[in-house]
DNA sequence: TTGTACGCGTTATCAC
DNA sequence: GTGATAACGCGTACAA
């Protein structure tokens, strides 16, 4: 009935070739003649051949894998950078697995063990809970993105930039103070360099400046409760002086542009705002919202090629096991829309 | 220098037993005694054994991978319900193969022949660029969601439903006259129902209503552009009427909710709007949008345990080949917030 | 240019 | 309860 797969055995006997000539065929195909390498591709066509990796995984080593974990998939920086991670596909042919880790720390080592059993070859962490140190002890080249990366190669943003470049905008606009909220962050994050760069350029502008340190929660009720509750405080702390808010995020921005809309039923001149991500949130804002965009595309696509190549020195036996980790930092770019209008 | 990898067979001479115990220790332990059980799990600590599970693939056929194809994950639809699939692992254990399409209709069949090489258990298509009669031709369990589906078990959400809902939502805030605008579907999409169910609640409860269809564009400035002239249209048409506008997602709904605040530097009791899918730009409008929820946890778990079923149909050889196809439908839920309000 | 023979790491089938 | 042996499908020295 199903008639049992078609092997290179069968193509084989088919064709009259030996398993090996057939198997060049794929890998070394001007090593055959013209005239053979046409009597096969009839031949696979005629038997309907559809090829296995798995058995060539297991011969030669090479699964081409690449094991994937993110934190989860409904924060669109996440799921915009998988985007990007899975279409460089078409450059470098790496398949990818993917794991949506949800902050279970547990979980994601099973994660782990899973894809080390389906032999990957490479492994980009998104997620924060297993720390660098613990990643670096497996035996796999490995990047992070955007996280805490001690141990481990990484690919981020440049966060301080990023800062110095919200800040800019807002100085553009003339304000009277600047101000940036965020929750406390740890050092080892990439993003606190945000807050660095943010207060680094008030000072070299001689800006009077403001950090606001408060946890702004996880989910959006808390988030909208603790925007408010700095909003109130910015409004009343500060009359009639022109205000440039850097917020951490566009979403904290979009909230924070609401509660303006709501009190003064437009975007009032004693404000600024500026966002980070360019998320789709921050064009779609009743006032779009300037914010700072990362190149996704470009870290992606480092990420996988900081691999391939790590991949590549394995194959040809060149790792240099103490060439020392790869951080590789991307510029941000400042995206201006309407809520830091020169007054 | 590079311990090779350890294998059944250095486990085997470690403590002695034959490969085939080893073997038998992972697949079914109570074969063997308590005490040999203990002595080759401790020679597994002692190696550092990894298992292999290419190995046991091209020995046993069984891969535990399932393809998935989404056409991006830029949308929040799509990296939700790949979210929600990826989570799946935890109860059924299989492994996700992620590629996103482009609508590149042949770069997608190279997908799927990468996913057959790698001897996928079964299929998930979100996709929309490869019919369903192509995918049925393939011999393995696919399963397509919210696309059309004449040949493929599909998982859908009940859209006709979803379109009596966003009515009923708009009956009970007591408009005037009910609009829906809608590109010009065709009915083999699933989404098409939402069109009848909003025709058919109209109908059925005598409401003066009205179908705009036109395109609607792709690009998010074309959105902006087509919603624009819709609004002009229906704001002129109806002057002094309670409009209830049912819109076929939260995106435009938002786009829409803009212009009415723009125009009316509030959200006027002329209007009333819904949206579809509960994604995040519903709530994080300037007021919350009222809008149909689909039940993407659901429709994911449903996706995969179809697939899971027919993978061990196939093991068990109980493929009955004819017995029709499985088109699942998920009820939506409606989620009232403020766009909605009773006058 | 082509073929032979063996290895990759596991599971399945029998036997004991 | 345990072991020997043959698959699984392909890659690759080495030989011809």
């Amino acid at each position: 009935m199903a008639k049992k797969t078609i092997t290179f055995d069968d193509i084989a006997q088919y064709t009259g070739f030996s398993k090996t000539t057939i198997s060049r065929y794929f890998n070394r195909p001007d090593s055959l003649t013209k005239k053979n390498r046409k009597k096969i591709a009839d031949a696979l066509v005629e038997l309907d051949y559809h090829e296995n990796k798995v058995a060539r995984i297991l011969a030669n080593g090479r699964t081409e894998f690449i094991g994937i974990i993110v934190p989860n998939l409904s924060l669109h920086y996440y799921s915009s950078m998988l985007d990007a991670i899975l279409s460089t596909y078409e450059r470098f042919g790496y398949k990818f697995i993917v794991f949506s880790g949800n902050d279970q720390e547990e979980m994601e080592r099973q994660y782990m063990k899973e894809l080390f059993a389906y032999q990957i070859e490479g492994l980009i962490v998104m997620s924060h809970t297993i720390p660098s140190k613990e990643l670096a002890s497996y035996d796999i080249p490995i990047v992070t993105i955007e996280r805490e990366d001690l141990y481990t190669n990484s690919v981020n943003t440049d966060n301080y930039l990023g800062g110095v470049q919200a800040t800019r905008i807002l100085y553009e606009a003339d304000c009277d103070i600047y101000i940036h909220v965020n929750s406390s962050l740890s050092e080892t994050m990439p993003s606190y360099g945000r807050i660095r760069g943010f207060s680094d350029t008030c000072a070299e502008l001689s800006l009077e400046h403001q950090i606001f340190s408060r946890e702004l929660g996880s989910s959006y009720e808390q988030m909208e409760d603790s925007i408010h509750e700095f909003f109130n405080t910015v409004d009343t702390l500060y009359p009639s002086r022109r205000k440039g808010i850097f917020m951490p995020n566009d979403t904290y921005a979009n909230i924070f542009c609401n509660l303006l809309f709501r009190k003064y039923r437009t975007f009032p001149e004693e404000y600024c705002v500026v966002g980070f991500d360019n998320s789709p949130v921050s064009r779609n804002s009743m006032i779009p919202i300037s914010t700072i965009g990362q190149q996704i595309d470009l870290i992606a696509a480092s990420a996988v090629e900081i691999l391939d190549d790590q991949i590549k020195q394995r194959k040809a036996g060149t790792a240099d096991k103490n060439q020392g980790l790869i951080h590789k930092v991307i510029p941000p770019v400042p995206v201006v829309r309407e809520t830091t209008k020169k007054r």
